[in-house]
DNA sequence: ACCTGCAATATGGCATTCCAAATGGCACGA
DNA sequence: TCGTGCCATTTGGAATGCCATATTGCAGGT
């Protein structure tokens, strides 16, 4: 209420939007819009609206007359996501080799120095994930194509709140070396994006998502697994 | 009123939607929560929520508090819907020939027949452009990954209104030889699908929508420089 | 004649209110 | 003890009203 110069609408959207990205909001919770506007400190109807625009986007489930809730994926849907990952992203980076303006390789060195050093530094794990996220965006960019990169943006809010699921259960010891394959991964990326070498971008980012996939798939089943002792434990 | 037995959001959202995409509503067009109301015999809440959905659609432009007006591309911007169009399509048509059940199969059949019979009938050009479109969501659903499915359709809605302002415009002599070229296309193109050709579906496509879109700058051109004599004149 | 500023109106944003449907619990009966 | 139906409460859906901001048109001054 302090600086509250934007519009409530999409004040409360981008709150909103905030705490299911951030796990706050888990998948498949249910979403009162009263509770919601007494947590927020506004009314219902922004925060309907919200929810209603945040339905579109994906990130929660209308169910008519039966509530709102955090958007939950079953494994095969999340499967498909990653398929329809590669599907963007390859073609992000075959355009951004093609396209990439010097201002953009810039970014990319950053990144990549960003990078080399969290990856020395196994404390910061969470960070990393952030710093994988924004290449894959950072990717979309440059690719010139403003639809292809709304469409990747708005998949990764989907993906988002399932990964911090699956980051967070699933700490295992995989997650060093998978950290360590993934920053190769990228590293040799950019370098083919700034070579200017579309193909070889788009091969790299065809093996490097399908990987993430496979650990994903992997995760989920663990996951899966550990219910189940769980429930058979009560 | 009748048989409504639907969510008023969600019958205002769609009505609202077949609007726009039937043109009735054109792009550019201000849309005023009041008037819209008025015209569907509603209160404006309806009419605001399904405004901020359609905005998250694309098909919508919402300025913060500068009203809300019917979405509207530039030509770079439909260059990039189009290329967009392209790498989702070209993976449709290969993820098609790859999981078509034979449902979809008899589905293509019907849909082939039935291209053939309007084809032979120049009068029917609307009626084409429907079935086009309802070929290439044909195409998108068997590929077996609703995320595709999905960014498919809506990417679809946001060509539909600019399609039909363009078809109409330039309803030169071209058409009817773009028709019949499109028809060719569409064909073959579910042949390969029919025959399983997963890599001969995905080239099809690709040279298929780069013609589209050949087709579909060239019409903006036509109505810029349409506009301009218009313009000179008066 | 044109620019500037103020006032009136149009219109978007938000809260409150009422209404209807769905859910959950409880009592009664089999 | 289990099932069924009714009632209370919760909660989602929609209308209305009020306020704030943006747009406009007009008036007065330069």
């Amino acid at each position: 209420m302090a600086a509250d110069k934007s519009l409530l609408n999409d004040n409360v959207y981008a709150r909103l939007r905030e705490l299911i990205l951030s796990n706050q909001l888990r998948p498949g919770e249910k979403l009162v819009d009263r509770d919601l506007a007494a947590r927020l400190d506004v009314s219902r109807t922004p925060v309907r609206h919200a929810l209603g625009r945040l339905a579109m986007m994906g990130l929660v489930d209308a169910r008519s007359r039966r509530g709102y809730y955090v958007a939950q994926y079953s494994p095969e849907q999340m499967s498909d996501l990653y398929e329809f990952r590669k599907i963007l992203e390859v073609n992000s980076a075959r355009l951004a080799a093609q396209n990439a303006k010097p201002a953009h390789l810039r970014e990319f060195n950053d990144i990549l120095s960003k990078l080399q050093e969290l990856a020395t530094n196994p404390e910061h794990r969470a960070r990393t994930v952030e710093i994988d996220l924004q290449i894959h965006d950072l990717i979309a960019r440059p690719s010139g194509n403003s639809a292809l990169h709304q469409a990747s943006r708005i998949l990764m809010d989907k993906l988002k709140c399932f990964i911090w699921v699956d980051w967070l259960s699933a700490a295992s010891v995989t997650d060093l070396a998978s950290i360590a394959s993934a920053h190769r991964d990228h590293q040799a990326l950019l370098d083919r994006i700034i070579e200017k070498d579309a193909e070889g971008a788009a091969e790299l980012m065809g093996v490097h998502i399908d990987k993430a996939r496979q650990g994903l798939i992997k995760m989920l089943q663990d996951r899966a697994a550990l219910r189940s002792v769980v429930v058979s434990a009560k």
